[in-house]
DNA sequence: AACCAGGCATGGG
DNA sequence: CCCATGCATGGT
């Protein structure tokens, strides 16, 4: 599949990756990785490029299943081959700790002040590492307000101290509830943790965006976040976290 | 300038 | 349990 990585890495799911001079460049914990015309070269990191991507996943097969009616067939036909990123647990927690009530340019931008702050450079390029928990659960708190995420400072040093040496239950439901226990996670934040790293692609995180889409697209009656996410769940199946992912995508953009 | 943003924590009913 | 409100700050 041809991957469209412009909107899969530079969307609504990842933070971390910058589009420079036709290449593709992502910081993570450790390193860099570049993607260039689909070489793809990692610079100190060994991240299984297939499984990130989820060019382990039939999506062919994927699409049809989830493709239920016009609406998100519009929605798969506009957006194009997008996939749904099996990213770093602890990368993408902090991230979407950030993310809350704030726009997509201002959560890459307060993520790359971090990363200048608290990161490490990498050799040879002009990018820093993405920041550990470790790293920020000793920041001052006004240090991190630099990177202007204004309230959500103190939730970012204390979910990072508990990050720092957390071990996930097993079971979905158990994971939830662990997550939403820290400081800045609720509902939503943890459903993206779900879907975006742990592998849970039955999973949909209800924003603004995708409330509206329930209600004005697909008439859903439910008001309440939560029921409205099974709702998803229940209509799109076992991918329905990827069918919000291209109705997310193509409605926002629209 | 006003309104919104991949929401959450808190307090009161 | 449910709902309302305040919240820092930047993007549009």
């Amino acid at each position: 599949m041809n991957l469209n990585l412009q909107t899969t890495l530079l969307g609504g799911q990842a933070f971390n990756w910058d589009y420079i001079d036709n290449k593709y460049y992502g910081f993570t914990h450790n390193g860099l990785i570049i993607i260039d015309n689909g070489k793809i070269t990692q610079i100190n990191e060994n991240v299984d490029m297939d499984e990130y991507l989820g060019n382990n996943l039939d999506y062919e097969s994927i699409k049809k299943e989830i493709n239920k009616d016009k609406h998100i067939d519009e929605a798969i036909k506009h957006i194009k081959n997008i996939t749904v990123l099996k990213q770093d647990f602890l990368l993408t927690t902090t991230s979407y700790i950030l993310a809350t009530n704030k726009n997509i340019p201002s959560i890459r931008k307060s993520i790359r002040v971090l990363s200048q702050m608290y990161g490490t450079p990498i050799l040879g390029t002009n990018h820093n590492t993405f920041p550990t928990p470790k790293s920020l659960a000793l920041a001052p708190i006004e240090d991190l307000k630099k990177a202007s995420i204004g309230y959500r400072a103190p939730y970012l040093k204390e979910t990072s101290k508990l990050l720092a040496d957390i071990q996930l239950p097993n079971k979905k439901e158990d994971i939830r509830k662990v997550l939403i226990d820290m400081p800045g996670i609720g509902p939503k934040v943890a459903d993206c943790i779900l879907l975006y790293s742990l592998g849970y692609l039955d999973t949909v995180p209800i924003d603004r965006w995708m409330y509206n889409i329930a209600k004005d697209i697909y008439q859903v009656p439910y008001t309440k976040n939560e029921d409205i996410s099974k709702w998803y769940t229940e209509y799109f199946g076992k991918y329905a976290g990827i069918a919000g992912q291209y109705l997310f995508e193509y409605y926002r953009l629209k």
